[in-house]
DNA sequence: TACAGTTACGGACCGCGTAAGCATA
DNA sequence: TATGCTTACGCGGTCCGTAACTGTA
């Protein structure tokens, strides 16, 4: 058994158990891979995935198994390299960010690009997706932070730390009634139709806001997209209510602005970071640049932590 | 990066930096050894070891996170190849077993004997130590399963469940005062010098018993072995008190046995197995023949607990 | 001088890629 | 016939063991 045989073997499975797919991904010829899998599978004694004709079709039990102790086995010999990296060249390598739509738009930019001026030399990769997707890509190994709001429970491949909260606010045109109002009440936004700017408190929490105040407000539009929440509030299609940071005092200054902070719960953006394994110094150093609460002593001390707290 | 290399590695470490006697241990040449570690210090770019004029000394700080990935990586290897072993030959291997005195004595051996029947493929054997010494087999992984009277944080490595419980019974030989008593009080004990059976019991546990009483008891001897302190009984040198598995219907027909439960705490001997990593089927086995308890399902449960339970 | 680790050298083996074979849809 | 895994073959590299070398106690 030889650490090629198992990084062959992950391959396999994570191109859908098609050798040939696998073989390309590793930079490899498809006889190669198919050769040390079946060596491999000689050695064990027994298939690890099973043939029907042409191709393989699915893991067998025992498969599973190996292919789960594989993952981990890799996984420490990656850790290795990266302690490796970290002493040759601390200021290379590369870094992967899962991220929520409007946390890649509004609070990932200025720490990444005081991130590019203090490392150059790290391959920077945002990948945008839905807390479920960001989950998915942590649990895959295929990011190295996440930057999402959401609930907790779909970030809990990850360890967690809060990194930014959000509040509400009100947008709608300088000339529409709301915009002398200085606190709106949820009567009055209940009122109009309103566009709304959902990212973790779902459509069915904002009708209960709503519902508790006796009120059933018409939802014109819900979107993670607070740009397109802006556009509508502009044309006058709705009442816009965006998270504080989506509002830009220079390109925005065509709408008014409310603070509704009161009225919806307040939200919070979650740092994600692996519970296991070494991360790279200068992933430290990103997340400190995204909230200077995330120091690497909490940073280590929320992987430590069993579950996340309820902060 | 090779298994092989990382296998090298933990000899070496696992020898004390020797080199020479790292490769008797692997069945390779000492150059081999060598060469193979200058070649992964090569490729990670620093010093695994430091080095002193003749021979290693000592890790470095990066050299020793390094081993202690590497150690985790060929565990899972290693689970790989349990789960090949199973399935290729269920009923051969090897059990390596800790375990106290008192239960290596008495405990062990109806289940040795009728496991050996099982399984006469698997190659037993049995290291008998304190549960420190115990603890410290698990830890490096010199041992399967454990079998040990202590108190439970010693055996914290381990995820453990109880497989036996022993009450107290009072030797004397048939001629003496005591004989004639049912049930013997504290103050009535307290008369006489006592030889202790002693394994989880502390010695100042012991005394805080009395003590509680009021009464300071002369204790003669305290033994991990009970055959000694039956030995004493015999030879009128003191009550012998010991755990109840003990005592031999047969051979010690000579003495006169009272039950003394009520008066000193139950003891409790527990079954220890590591919380990760494969087990073959044959542990499992092994470990209901220990004690009916010991299903694979409340192995298992107690392997996922965090800390086992209060019992 | 004894002992431990490193370097030198030659042979065996292993793993790769190219190319051909084989089995399904 | 196209696709995808397996087998055949020859080459290059790697790893090993033997043997010689180097550097401390």
């Amino acid at each position: 058994m030889t650490l090629q045989q198992l990084r062959f073997l992950t391959a396999i499975v994570e191109s859908d158990f098609n050798i040939t797919a696998a073989a390309a991904k590793l930079n490899a010829t498809q006889p190669a891979v198919s050769r040390q899998l079946l060596l491999l599978e000689r050695e064990l004694g027994f298939q690890i995935f099973s043939r029907n004709g042409r191709g393989l079709s699915r893991m067998t039990d025992a498969g599973e198994k190996v292919i789960e102790h594989a993952r981990r086995a890799l996984h420490e010999a990656q850790n290795i390299k990266k302690v490796s990296a970290d002493l040759n060249d601390p200021r290379r390598g590369s870094l992967r960010i899962g991220s929520t739509q409007t946390e890649a738009r509004y609070i990932l930019p200025p720490a990444i690009r005081r991130f590019r001026d203090l490392f150059p030399g790290v391959r920077l990769t945002v990948h945008q997706g839905t807390p479920e997707q960001i989950a998915e890509m942590a649990r895959a190994g295929r990011i190295d932070v996440a930057v999402a709001a959401g609930s907790r429970d779909l970030l809990d491949t990850l360890a967690i730390h809060p990194c930014h909260r959000s509040t509400w606010r009100v947008v709608v045109p300088s000339s529409h009634p709301l915009a002398k109002t200085a606190t709106p009440s949820l009567a009055q936004l209940g009122a109009y139709p309103l566009a709304f700017h959902l990212s973790s408190l779902t459509e069915s929490a904002l009708h209960g806001v709503f519902g508790e105040a006796g009120i059933e407000p018409h939802i014109i539009l819900t979107s993670r997209d607070a740009e397109t929440i802006k556009e509508y509030a502009r044309l006058n299609l709705g009442v816009g209510i965006i998270a504080d940071i989506a509002f830009d005092a220079d390109g925005d200054r065509d709408l008014a602005i409310l603070d509704v902070s009161h009225l919806f719960p307040e939200e919070t953006a979650w740092a994600g970071f692996p519970r296991k394994g070494v991360l790279r110094q200068y992933m430290y150093d990103f997340l400190r640049l995204l909230a200077p609460d995330l120091t690497r002593e909490n940073i280590e001390s929320a992987r430590s932590r069993e579950r996340s707290p309820a902060f």
